[in-house]
DNA sequence: ATGGTTTGTGCAACCGGTTGCAATCCTCGA
DNA sequence: TCGAGGATTGCAACCGGTTGCACAAACCAT
């Protein structure tokens, strides 16, 4: 007990009385090794808990077995991206569905205007693939990985014309649900208000919203849609402006929690109750949603599955490139704002 | 253009006409290589983009220029802590700081159960130290990295009677703030509701609260003092519990903003209005403070620079053996739920 | 001209696993 | 009794940097 001396294979090769080889075939379970040397191996490791040099059998092998997961600093000092939340809830689910595949976790804080920051973990052999949920500049990103060839994954739905594994919800059922939901109140006057215009998942939600609007015989009020950025701020600012521009809306359906958050604000300090003067639907099921007064009505997109498959299918891309590109199914979530 | 051809030191030595040893020493700016030949390995080295081979340089240097982030996965389906928010702001702040430091962050998925999770880590060379911030089951870590001689920092009041580095916010003065505050705003019935009991957080802030009570001449009312485990969800409880026990109270001082936020939630429904019945004040500054509804005053800890200090520290540690304990202020931050 | 420094570079061993190929031992059938 | 073929294990090269030490060239003073 204490320091241990017993550090390397070549330790335990002269303990068990064998090679090197032996023991690293052993360690590896290869069926070239009988069973009873590799039981007898196995103890000697176990008896002086041998643990394996990462680096030498990463050098060796020619692979990290990590995957990084890009994230950018933000203006504000050292700060996340504006997703916060989000990106924290699915990095959990990443990092325990990695772990279980025996893959490490790696947090990459990349400048998403150096379009060479792959080759600082890919050339160097840092890392096997790439996560990346970047809402910002993600078509430049997408773009230069594809052009290097880098094996990644992308949270969103998958731009056309390229050719890469993507984990995307049911954003246009998302967007009905919300809308189908608001309607069912009773409500009349439902305001729709949204991520950045041109962005895959604004666009499919506002697309849901309007399937929803019409099956109900309904019209699409101009005066009724804004867009933002998903962040609280933007909900604030999108709320009052919605305000003045249809001061008889009955109800928001916000494209994210925190633009929700940030419009009922708002609607509290105009003296508006939620949900009686006005409903609110959020979207992503963070964790503050529950948290919210009123709870938040929102619509979930199981981040824990959503961050299995990511790392579960880049990680069957790195090894064997088949590319999957999975949808999955979005959920009304019922609470009190709406 | 295209597949790199060159991808080692060797590669570079072959171009540039001299050795390997003298590459390496070229590009690790050794004083032993000629300025000029330095220049021209580096021109050819920037040329074919060379990126050293990280395994490689760690496997020769025996370290691995890594720390791990310890966070342990809950029962709720990979889930990570109940700090939640907290863990992420700070995640932000120490993986910049990190990379500056040329550092690499690997997030650890621990078993807070398995005393041996270290030896995962550091044995096989897969990191140089932890910072750990889990307050479930802290003691017991704390307990088995020091007694493994492991690197780390922890973020939180030092345990008594052990040697490590640790970053620490001024906790008796963050509680005296708070309640200072609300004494100003004439508040009189201002309950107290803490963490775990047992945790030197906890104790340091309920201190503050008495001192602040007593030197308005108060008394300290034991049915105006409450104990959850920092969730919105002990909030909920609490405040229920508070209510019931004192029906008159006026403010509530919470030892976190979710417990805050919970609290808010339980107030609203029993129809008090904040702060107007019932002024809040949080702690921790989370980013959900200022989305409140009202948004909440609370104390901030600066946790981008805690996050720059567990880096820093650590590193320090880790290359020089300084130990370090530090404490950084607490401020108030005035919003309107108080 | 000669011996002692600097200064700059290369050789080769080493970090700790992995793996193709050769070598050894057994077993079994003819 | 002898060789073929299968089961095990060892040898040695290799992954790509790093570094102690030897060595050569240039510089200096005597």
């Amino acid at each position: 007990m204490g320091l241990k001396t017993v550090k390397t294979i070549a330790d335990i090769a002269r303990l068990t009385g064998v090679s090197k080889s032996t023991v690293s075939r052993a360690l590896n379970d290869s069926p070239l090794i009988s069973e009873e040397t590799k039981e007898r191996i196995r103890a000697v490791a176990k008896e002086h808990n041998f643990q394996i040099n990462v680096s030498a059998s990463r050098l060796s092998l020619q692979q990290s077995r990590t995957i990084a997961f890009a994230v950018h600093a933000q203006k504000n000092c050292g700060g996340f991206s504006l997703n916060d939340l989000f990106l924290l809830e699915l990095l959990g689910a990443i990092s325990s569905t990695l772990s279980t595949l025996h893959y490490d976790l790696l947090v990459a804080n990349i400048n998403p205007h150096d379009p060479a920051w792959p080759h600082e973990y890919l050339d160097t052999g840092r890392v096997d693939g790439f996560i990346l949920l970047t809402s910002t500049r993600k078509k430049f990103h997408i773009g230069t990985l594809v052009k290097m060839k880098a094996p990644f994954i992308v949270w969103g739905t998958p731009l056309p014309n390229y050719s890469y594994c993507s984990v995307n919800s049911d954003n246009f059922n998302g967007g009905r649900l919300a809308t189908e939901h608001l309607l069912q109140k009773g409500r009349r006057r439902i305001a729709f208000m949204g991520g950045p215009a041109d962005e895959g998942e604004t666009e499919q939600r506002y697309a849901g919203y309007v399937a929803a609007l019409k099956e109900a015989g309904q019209e699409v009020a101009p005066t009724l849609v804004r867009y933002g950025d998903w962040t609280s701020d933007s909900g604030m600012e999108r709320m009052q402006q919605l305000l003045e521009a249809s001061p008889d809306l009955d109800a928001v359906f916000a494209n994210s929690d925190l633009m929700a958050a940030g419009a009922m604000n708002v609607l509290h300090a105009r003296g508006r109750r939620v949900p009686q003067d006005v409903a609110v639907v959020g979207y992503d099921d963070l964790s503050i949603a529950r948290v919210n007064s009123p709870p938040l009505t929102t619509i979930s997109q199981n981040l824990p599955l959503v961050g299995k498959l990511l790392a579960q299918n880049l990680i069957q891309y790195v090894e064997t490139g088949v590319v999957t590109n999975v949808t999955i199914p979005a959920h009304l979530i019922v609470r009190e704002s709406a």
